[in-house]
DNA sequence: TTTCCCAAGCTTTTT
DNA sequence: GCTTGGGAAA
């Protein structure tokens, strides 16, 4: 029989020697999450209440008590959260911690695939499809099998990638995914079965993984191979994951990979802010985590320090509201501050010109600009804003929405160079023939076929005779990647030597605006000194978008750290002096998708509710009362439902008041 | 087979 | 307002 031999803490005789008072920096229950021993524990974290500041203390105390730094794992769910968090507790220990390992979990599993993917059949030089690149093999395929003919109205090349991509993140078939989310397809099950399962295959026999594979493939590599698993667990004896209320399945599976060989992991997370449920995120994951890890330590972190109570009051009232139950109500020792506001705009207009005379009010009272967030739930509501604070020179900085390299010509650019890092991309290649005069969708397939036949001579043009159509053009185009594939060629001069040949191209293309596409070049070129070859740079692209609008703040005058704009999923984990909530409409928060979605008006409830208590001190809700559309022209709007119920006392309505002019002055007199 | 033009349809949040 | 799809000319 197999017998356990339990190690007890060996902490004891470190602890007289730890540089940290953690008793005096952490609350009571935060001192315990942070000191606590081995095995698996869950921390239940509401928001404000310092889970950051625990999860860095707790790197930080396991460096001290001997734990190796590169034997710590954190996931969290951005890049600029890990960075942050591991910037943060290297600052506490001196340089201690940076050589601790922290990204998101595709970033992880990415770094496990590059060094084992052989073993199921990719090259290690695969490359990360993004979801427009993923729609686009979809459409190959679609228009290949002909689907789209036959029947009167086949799903859309993004609509189909949606269904294969829930099914991987939600584990589940076309079938379920189909009559749960897109009844109106039934039909065509069968169909999109088949699409899937040729979407796989050309993945697989093109060397391209999508984001869910990233995820996918590391779980199947673990249970295909237990050794490889159990050397993966031992590499990192502590697993710290954080935002686990926003993992899906898939991700819940990988961490219990993970740690299958000493069992310690720390999970924190706030069912109440789990706001990614689109992307397969799935509450029943923090829920069932004491299940999946036997003899899990439940910890309750609800001293939030961040908020007033004012602001407190107002987000513990709106989450009641949900059908769910959560059983936080978050309190805090701050002192007193103003009550929420709810403003009524009379329209956009009014809106903007309150949120920018506001924060200009603010900066002179002395708070940063930097300190102040305006949020909003999707990425165009704040577009009047932007032009507005354009107009004024406040400077801002935008999060969400738009990438740089979901632009048309960055995307091209990048195709160039994925072509040069894995020859047999052909959803790159796909991409860049078509930019050949002469050469269209048919011509492509064909020409992706014949080069992904052949083995190393991928860049010659022998061995197949061209049509006088287009062969110049490829002549130019083998010309190109056969010099710029030479190895000892550095980064910067092989994008320098892609971006003369696709100048042209990009005049011929975008003559209307290929002024403004060129600076993008620029910057785009100038943004990958940094990286230390081709392949970390690519795969940084895919999965740490850059911000287009992040950019666009002016970069001259940096004497000010600028306004935040950002959506709310943006902002998940930062918290503000000032927030902004803009936008609050019915058909915004919540979203008029979300009414057909299944649980959608308790995730959008959550969504508000995240919003709100990103604000330390002010927050402001605003709306406008009068919108215009086209076709429709003036009409009006009501504000979100969730804000319907709630009494005066803790949302206090304000109205907005011009200043009376001389004239009307007169004519009051 | 490509390319151009017009009509229709849809439109969120992110790794 | 923009993308996507279909149809027709070159």
């Amino acid at each position: 029989m197999a017998r356990k031999f339990v190690l007890a803490p060996d902490n004891q005789v470190a602890r007289t020697s730890l540089t940290i008072n953690y008793q005096d920096e952490l609350n009571p229950q935060q001192y315990d999450v942070v000191t606590s021993g081995a095995g698996p524990s869950l921390v239940v974290a509401g928001a404000g209440t310092g889970k950051t500041r625990t999860l860095i203390f707790r790197v930080a105390y396991l460096v001290e008590t001997g734990v190796p730094p590169d034997h710590i794992l954190l996931l969290t769910f951005t890049r600029r959260s890990a960075a942050e968090m591991l910037n943060r507790a290297s600052q506490l220990l001196d340089g201690r911690c940076q050589r601790v390992r922290g990204g998101t979990f595709h970033a992880y599993a990415l770094s496990i695939l590059r060094r084992h993917a052989p073993s199921i059949g990719y090259p290690r030089n695969f490359t990360i499809l993004d979801s427009g690149d993923s729609a686009d093999v979809i459409d190959v395929l679609r228009t290949a099998s002909g689907f789209h003919k036959s029947d009167k109205r086949f799903p859309r090349k993004r609509t189909i990638y949606s269904i294969i991509s829930a099914c991987s993140n939600g584990e589940q078939d076309v079938a379920e995914v189909v009559a749960d989310k897109y009844p109106q397809f039934v039909d065509m099950i069968d169909k999109i079965g088949i699409l899937r399962e040729q979407y796989h295959q050309y993945k697989l026999t093109h060397g391209l993984m999508d984001y869910d594979d990233l995820l996918s493939k590391t779980v199947l590599l673990f249970e295909n191979n237990r050794a490889l698993r159990d050397s993966e667990s031992a590499r990192c004896r502590h697993v710290l994951v954080d935002e686990y209320q926003d993992t899906n399945r898939l991700q819940a599976r990988m961490v219990a990979h993970l740690a299958s060989v000493h069992r310690n992991v720390m999970a924190v997370g706030d069912d109440a802010q789990s706001i990614y449920g689109f992307r397969g995120a799935d509450t029943k994951n923090i829920f069932q985590y004491p299940e999946i890890f036997e003899g899990t330590t439940i910890y309750k972190l609800e001293h939030n320090y961040r908020s007033t109570q004012q602001i407190l009051n107002l987000a513990n009232t709106l989450i009641e509201q949900s059908t769910v139950r959560y059983d936080k109500k978050l309190f805090t020792e701050k002192p007193d501050g103003e009550l929420p506001a709810i403003v009524g705009a009379a329209d956009d207009q009014y809106e903007c010109r309150f949120v920018c005379q506001m924060i200009m009010r603010l900066r002179e009272e002395g708070i940063p600009l930097h300190r102040v967030a305006v949020l909003f739930r999707n990425s165009h509501n704040s577009f009047g804003l932007e032009i507005e604070l354009n107009r004024r020179n406040i400077p801002f900085i935008k999060f969400g929405g738009l990438k740089l390299n979901e632009a048309a010509h960055i995307k091209d650019v990048l195709s160039y160079l994925k072509i040069l890092e894995n020859p047999r991309d052909a959803v790159a290649w796909t991409r860049v023939l078509q930019l050949l005069p002469g050469i269209g969708p048919k011509t492509a397939a064909d020409l992706v076929e014949w080069i992904s036949s052949r083995g190393s001579e991928a860049f010659e043009l022998t061995g197949r005779s061209h049509s006088p159509r287009y062969i110049d053009g490829l002549k130019k185009l083998f010309n190109m990647l056969r010099a710029a594939s030479v190895t000892t060629i550095s980064l910067p001069r092989q994008i320098e030597m892609v971006l003369e040949y696709y100048d042209p191209i990009l005049k011929e293309k975008y003559y209307e605006d290929f002024p403004k596409r060129e600076q993008d070049l620029e910057q785009f070129a100038s943004l990958t000194d940094q990286f230390k070859d081709r392949e970390s740079m690519l795969s940084s692209m895919a999965l740490d978008p850059i911000e287009l609008t992040a950019l666009d703040a002016d970069g001259e005058e940096k004497d000010e750290q600028p306004l935040v704009l950002s959506t709310i999923h943006s902002a998940k984990g930062l918290e503000y002096h000032t927030v902004f909530v803009i936008q609050a409409l019915d058909g915004v928060v919540p979203s008029t998708y979300s009414l057909k979605e299944p649980g959608g008006l308790d995730e959008e409830l959550r969504l508000l509710y995240v919003a709100v208590t990103r604000a330390e001190e002010n927050l402001f809700i605003t709306y406008p009362m009068v919108q215009y559309r086209r076709f429709q022209g003036d009409y009006m709007v009501r504000p979100s439902r969730y804000l319907d119920e709630i009494s005066d006392a803790i949302l206090e309505p304000w109205t907005l008041v011009e200043t009376p002019t001389p004239s009307s002055q007169k004519l009051l007199s």
